[in-house]
DNA sequence: GTGTAGACTCACGTCGACG
DNA sequence: ACGTCGACGTGAGTCTACA
């Protein structure tokens, strides 16, 4: 399990809990909809900047995203 | 105040806290010494990745690094 | 609505060297 | 011990287009 998967794995959950579509995350993060394709299949890794745009859009606060995916990173490194 | 000088100061000031150099940070994190002294006065953005490996190096967790920046925008904003 | 591809620009991150 | 410069390879992020 890598970072840019466990981020992937965050991300997608997040906006499934929101219930919108990429493209709708997209254009609230100002970001590409291919890119946010990217992101969350973990082909990507997102900069400090993005992270804080699509915590934005998202509702939730920056901070809080990173700790869900130490989590995760965590979850998995136990099996 | 942008994201990048915010992210800075907080690097420069968990570094001094733990009383090390440049380049024992950048040893320890596994990144180059000039890009920690970029980084440091807002000129570069960290990714995601970079953000895990100055966290470890620096002893807290990555998200509390993103927590301060946080705090150091807001503080920043309210001037 | 999403995955994928190509092509593109610019920023990340490394390296050697000098003040 | 740090700032800075130039050069370099790779990756972030955009855009158009097709399945």
């Amino acid at each position: 399990m890598t970072i840019d998967e466990a981020f992937g794995a965050v991300l997608k959950e997040l906006r499934a809990s929101k219930g919108i579509t990429q493209e709708q995350l997209g254009f609230d993060a100002d970001l590409d909809r291919t890119f946010i394709s990217l992101l969350e299949r973990g082909l990507r890794q997102p900069s400090l900047a993005s992270i804080f745009q699509l915590s934005k859009a998202l509702g939730v606060s920056p901070s809080h995203i990173v700790q869900r995916v130490e989590d995760t990173l965590s979850a998995a490194s136990k099996r």
